[in-house]
DNA sequence: CGTCCCCTTGAATGAAGTCAATACGCGTGG
DNA sequence: CCACGCGTATTGACTTCATTCAAGGGGACG
C-alpha cells in the first residue's frame, strides 16, 4: 500500500494531517468507508425529514449540500460538503430537523453504519480524537458562516465564501495550479451567502473585474489570493489548516 | 444525594436528559466541574486569541456569549452560553481564532481539564455519547442561526432567537409562569441577528405591540407562544427536547 | 431546432443602516 | 443630597444596499 491518495483516502487524509494514526485505524476506516460506497447522480437526496437514516454519508467524491426549503419557496444553504466530508454526524438528530442534504454533482457516497463507526471509535481513542476534531471544525466552519452572512457586503461575502472552499479543496489535495472545481451555480452562491442570484452576479463580476479571481466553466482560479483574503477578511484560522494554500496539490504526484 | 437540581448539576441534567447516564457516572462529572469552580464577574473574558487555555469552560450559572471583533469595531455574537452549557469544546482551536468568549452577566464557571475529560469519557462510553450529542446539539443551534441572521426580517429574527432561548431556559429549568430572566441588552439582541440596535429596538416594539411578548428589566415573558412560534417560523426540532415548554419548570421543586 | 437552465442587465422598490438628538435609570462622588 | 457621567432605550430624517420585477442572451442537450 503506498502513500498515494486514491479518492477513497480523502476522509483519512484530513483526518491523519491533525492526528496520527496508525495503519490498522487507517484500514480499518478504509475498510468500513469502502463496505458499502455506490454512486449516485447529481441532485439525489441523501437525508431528508422524516426518511429513515440508513446510516452516516461521507462524501469519496462530488459535492453535496444541506439546505432548508422556507414556506415561501426560496432555499438556504447552511453547509457545502467536499469531497472526503462527512455530511450528518448528526444523522439520527437531522432526521427530526427541516434539512435536506443533497448532492450537487454526481457522487460516490459511502453509508457508515453509526453504530459500527462508534465502536470503532470507543476501541481506538485516536479515531474518536479525530473524529470529534473533524465535527468540531464542521462547527467552527458553521460559526464562520453565521458571522459571513451577518456581517458583509455582498461581494465579500462571496469573496469570504470563495476563499473557504478553495482552502478545503486544496485539504483534500483537489488545488492546482492556482484552481480547483467549483460546481456551484450563482443560485447555490446565493442561498448560501443569503443573497438572490441576481445580486450575487453583480458581487461575481465586481470580484473579476478586480482581478481577483475568474470563475467560469464551474473552476475557480484565484489570481491575487492576498488581496482576496484581505478583502473578504478572511481568517484561514478556523479551518484548522498548517500550510498554506497551493503547496500541497501534487503530493500525490512524488510516489 | 437526591434528585434535586442544584446549580452545579444543569449540565448533567441536560446530558442524562436524552442519554441515561449511571449515577456513578453522574458523580465523576459533577466532581470534576466542582473540583476548579469559581464565580466570575459580569464581562470577564474566558477566553480570548493568543490566550494560554486553561481547560473547557462550563457555565453553572449566569450567561456568556462568543463573538467577533469587526475591524470597523462592530461586534458579531455567534452564540449565547446559558446556565449548563458547555462554552468551548474547541478550546484548542478557538485558540488561534478571532473569537472571544466572555461573561455577559456575573457568572459561576467550572474550569474541566480537557485531557481529563477526554479521560473521563474514554473509560465511560455513554459519557462520550452523551458528550458528543451535546456538541451535535450546539452544532445545530449554530446552523439555525445561520439560517435565522440570513433569510428573516427583523421582526422574524428576534422573534426566532427569543425562542430559542426561552427554550434553552426551560430545558434547565430557568422558566417559571411563562417568563425567564434574559440579561441581555438589545445591543447583545442586535449583535447576534446582525441588526443595529436601533434597529432591533423598533422590531422588539413591534413584538411588544402585537403582544407577543414583553421584555423589560432583563426579563422575558411570553404571551402568545403559539403567535410567536408561528411569526418566527420556529421549529424547535433542533434543539432536540422532547417536551413542551413550561411543563418542566417546577421539577426540582418536587422533592 | 426548440427547450431548459443558467447567466446577465436595467429600473424601481423597500428594508435596514446611518446620523443625530433626546430621555431615562443608576451608581459615584462632590 | 444633588450633580454628573455612563450605559441603555427611544424617536425621527435621510441614505444605501440589496431585492424585486422584467426582459434578454447563450449554451447544453434531447
Amino acid at each position: 500500500m503506498a502513500t498515494r491518495c486514491p479518492a477513497a483516502d480523502k476522509l483519512v487524509r484530513k483526518l491523519r494531517d491533525r492526528h496520527p494514526l496508525s495503519v490498522a485505524e487507517e484500514v480499518a476506516l478504509n475498510t468500513l468507508l469502502a463496505a458499502k460506497a455506490g454512486p449516485i447522480s447529481g441532485r439525489t437526496v441523501l437525508l431528508d425529514r422524516g426518511m429513515q437514516p440508513s446510516g452516516i454519508h461521507v462524501l469519496l467524491d462530488g459535492w453535496a449540500c444541506r439546505y432548508t426549503m422556507l414556506v415561501d419557496g426560496r432555499r438556504r444553504i447552511v453547509a457545502f460538503y467536499l469531497p472526503g466530508d462527512v455530511c450528518d454526524f448528526d444523522v439520527f438528530l437531522l432526521a427530526g430537523m427541516d434539512q435536506t442534504i443533497a448532492a450537487i454533482t454526481p457522487a460516490r457516497v459511502a453509508v457508515v453504519d453509526a453504530p459500527m463507526l462508534a465502536g470503532l471509535a470507543i476501541d481506538h481513542p485516536p479515531l474518536t480524537q479525530a473524529l470529534w476534531w473533524e465535527s468540531l471544525t464542521a462547527a467552527a466552519i458553521q460559526r464562520a458562516w453565521t458571522l459571513n452572512v451577518g456581517q458583509r457586503s455582498a461581494k465579500q461575502r462571496i469573496a469570504h465564501l470563495l476563499c473557504e472552499l478553495y482552502l478545503r479543496m486544496d485539504r483534500v489535495g483537489l488545488v492546482q495550479d492556482g484552481s480547483c472545481a467549483l460546481p456551484l451555480t450563482q443560485f447555490h452562491l446565493g442561498d448560501a451567502c443569503a443573497l438572490t442570484s441576481i445580486h450575487t452576479n453583480r458581487a461575481l463580476q465586481e470580484l473579476r473585474r478586480d482581478g481577483l479571481l475568474s470563475l467560469e466553466a464551474r473552476r475557480l482560479t484565484i489570481h491575487d489570493w492576498p488581496a482576496l483574503v484581505d478583502l473578504a477578511a478572511f481568517d484561514p484560522a478556523y479551518l484548522q489548516l498548517s500550510k498554506e494554500p497551493g503547496t500541497s496539490g501534487d503530493r500525490a504526484a512524488l510516489d
